[in-house]
DNA sequence: TAGATTGTTAATCGATTAACAATC
DNA sequence: TAGATTGTTAATCGATTAACAATC
C-alpha cells in the first residue's frame, strides 16, 4: 500500500539502501532478505520492509528481494532515471573539487556548465565542463532551464546568487555555503553544512573523553 | 535538569543554534526569547527550551537568553573550547578545497598537516599547511596524536586508510569517501555523503514534478 | 507590581519495532 | 508440501508540542 506522506527519515534512508544494493550487486549477489540486509546495515528488518512498503511491493514471500530489481525501483523512486540538467555556480576550490570528483550522472544529473565571476577561471574548462561568466547566467538558464544549481560561492554572495537562481526558475539548490538560505517554499534546498557536521563529531569526542568511557 | 542520554536529533540541532546565535550576535542583538528564536529558525519555542534543558539552565524568566552567554555555553557543549589536533588524509581536490576554505579553528580544531601519496603534492604547502607523505603518518601520529582525521582519499583506499588511522589512535573520522566504513565502536565516524544528499534533492524534485503541485 | 518567559511535566504525535496471516 | 519471508496491522517507544507553575 502506497502512503500519501513520506517522512523525511524514510527519504534519507533511500540513498543508503541504494548504495548497499549497488555494493551487493557488484559482489555478484542476486537476492537478499530484509533481515540479512538489515543485519548488514545495522537496522531492523521491519524498518526496511516498512520503508519499502511506502512505495510499493518489491519483494516475494519466501524469497526476499531481487537485488537488481530493487535497486532499479529505488533508483526510479529517487528519480535517477529522469535526467535533469544541473549547473555549478561558483568554481572555486570546492566547485572545482565537485567538478573533478563527483559523478553527477550517477545521480541522474547532467552537468554541462559551471559559472564564476573570476576572470582567471572564465573560459577555462574543468574535467570537460566549461566555466562561464556569471554574466551569462540569465541567458544560459533561459535556454537550458537547469533543474538544480550547486551553490559553491562564498558565503557573502550566497543569498544574492540564490535569489537570482530562483528567479531564473531552478527547482532545487544544493547548498554548500554554510548559510541558511531564505527562499520561497517551492524551491527545494538541500544543505551540506560542513561546519555543523564537524561540530557533531567534536561533541561526541569531547563528551566521550569527559565521561571517561567504560571506566566510570 | 541534565539528561543522561542526549538523542542524535538534539545533537544535530546544536550546531544550528550555534550558527544562528553567531548571526544574531554579529547583528548586535543582545538577548532573545525562545519564541523569537524559534520563529526565525522555523521550529517551536518548546523544542528549543527542551533541547537546552538537556544541558542546563541558560535562560532567565521574563527575559529570555543572553546571546553571547548562550552561544558560549553551546560552544562549550560542542567542545569548541578544547582545541584538538586534526589532520587531513588525502590532499586531492576535495582535501585541497577544505584546506583552502574551511575554518577548522572555529570548530576548535588545530590543523597542522595533510598527507597524501602523490609525489607531486608531497612537500608542498597549501594555505600554510604542509603536505607530507603517507609514509610519515605513523611517525607523525606517534608524536602529535591527532584526535580527528579528515578522510578525503579515493573510495578504493578508504577502508584501508581508515583502519590505519584507527590503529594510530584517532578518536574520530570525518568521512568524505562516500563509503560506509567498518570500524570499532569506540571510533566516531561522521559521514558526509555527497551522493546521498544530492539523491534526496533529486527525490523531492521528481516527486514534486510528478505530483503537479497545488494543481491536482 | 504586572508582564514576560523560563524550565519542566504532561499530552500528543510520529516513527520504529514486533507480530502474524498470507503466500511464494 | 514445509520453510522462509513478505506486506501490513498492532504495540511500543521516543520525540515534539502544549500547558503551566515558578520567578525574574
Amino acid at each position: 500500500m502506497k502512503k500519501q506522506h513520506i517522512s523525511d527519515a524514510v527519504i534519507r534512508r533511500l540513498p543508503r539502501y541504494y548504495r548497499y544494493l549497488d555494493e551487493l550487486h557488484s559482489r555478484g549477489i542476486v537476492r537478499i532478505s530484509s533481515s540479512t540486509l538489515g543485519k548488514r546495515m545495522g537496522i531492523t528488518a521491519s524498518q526496511i520492509r516498512q520503508d519499502l512498503s511506502c512505495f510499493g511491493e518489491f519483494g516475494q514471500q519466501g524469497y526476499g528481494y531481487n537485488i537488481i530489481e530493487l535497486r532499479a525501483e529505488i533508483g526510479h523512486i529517487l528519480g535517477v532515471d529522469e535526467p535533469r540538467r544541473l549547473i555549478i555556480v561558483g568554481a572555486g576550490h570546492l566547485g572545482h573539487a565537485l567538478l573533478q570528483n563527483f559523478d553527477f550522472a550517477q545521480g541522474g544529473f547532467r552537468l554541462d556548465n559551471a559559472f564564476d565571476v573570476s576572470p582567471a577561471l572564465i573560459g577555462s574548462e574543468v574535467n570537460g565542463v566549461a566555466v562561464r561568466s556569471m554574466d551569462e547566467l540569465e541567458d544560459y538558464c533561459a535556454v537550458h532551464r537547469p533543474a538544480v544549481a550547486v551553490l559553491t560561492v562564498p558565503k557573502s554572495a550566497a543569498q544574492e546568487v540564490a535569489d537570482r537562481l530562483v528567479a531564473l526558475g531552478v527547482d532545487g539548490i544544493w547548498n554548500f555555503t554554510n548559510t541558511e538560505l531564505m527562499l520561497p517554499e517551492r524551491v527545494f534546498v538541500e544543505n551540506v553544512h560542513f561546519a555543523d557536521s564537524l561540530l557533531t563529531l567534536s561533541y561526541r569526542i569531547s563528551k566521550e573523553l569527559n565521561n571517561d568511557p567504560k571506566k566510570g
